[in-house]
DNA sequence: ATTACTGCAAAGGATTTGCATGTGA
DNA sequence: TCACATGCAAATCCTTTGCAGTAAT
């Protein structure tokens, strides 16, 4: 994943907000994230380029880089994760067994948020979901146990 | 709702585990709560009954019962909350302007679920989906705002 | 008589805040 | 220039833990 410099800093001058180094450094600390990533491991990328970069920054621009919509936050448990952006929304699949991670297309849960609606006239923001299971593997090694 | 002291008592002293009246306090507690409720609030809530019992024993109660399967935690936003173990598996629509909570069942989920599963395998925990979005009144409201 | 359970106090992790200083437009 | 941003430190919020004492079976 990749940003666009010149579409960062046009975002962000248009709206009367500055480009810092440390904004830079932060959203591309994102981008090197093959996933997402939490602040804490931004932080630590961040920071092996400019150690002196505060912790509190990183939080202050994760929010605003969200405000931005140059970034998503997603939930996982009770932490947050942040990834860059993407061409095309998607979800995440978390296996509780081995931890990996796949994504699914916002396609497969866009009937259930058109009945939300049409049923109960509710609009589900949906704009990252994670859900927990069993991936295939570890699927096989649960039943294997019984 | 309610609980059955009789079975809780059964079910924790079966497997070997003690019947307190902290525990049956807590229990009480979520019991007391119209729709999911915080440790804090059930802390409040023993405490009027009970001065003495410790915030601590809450959230290892909280614990304890609910892998004793008489309560069930869900996770809305960072927080975690509880409610009694119901008859049917509900999920939650949360309002982000006005707060309000409304419930939908498990049926409407449940072609997501097969889906998932039948398409790549993965089998998902769907216990207490929490989703949020703007309800019928305030998509009103918003739509008066443009 | 065991040993699970409790209260207390302190620690813990993640995130937020106030404030003085620094810096991008 | 001057409002936006940053660094620093302390504060906050929610939850967990160690330990000594208490109580359920």
């Amino acid at each position: 994943m990749s940003h666009n410099s010149q579409t960062f800093c046009r975002t962000v001058r248009d709206r009367g907000f500055r480009v810092t180094p440390q904004r830079q450094l932060i959203l591309d600390a994102v981008c090197e994230g093959e996933k997402h990533t939490t602040p804490e491991e931004i932080f630590e990328r961040v920071r092996a380029r400019a150690p002196a970069v505060n912790r509190a920054t990183v939080y202050r621009n994760l929010d605003f880089l969200c405000e931005m919509q140059l970034v998503v936050a997603v939930q996982i448990g009770r932490r947050m994760y942040y990834e860059i952006t993407g061409a095309r929304p998607h979800h995440h699949l978390i296996c509780r067994r081995c931890g990996r991670q796949e994504q699914f297309d916002q396609k497969v849960i866009q009937p259930l948020i058109n009945q939300l609606e049409r049923e109960r006239g509710f609009r589900v923001d949906m704009d990252h979901l994670a859900l927990f299971g069993l991936c295939p593997a570890c699927r096989g090694r649960e039943e294997k146990k019984k």
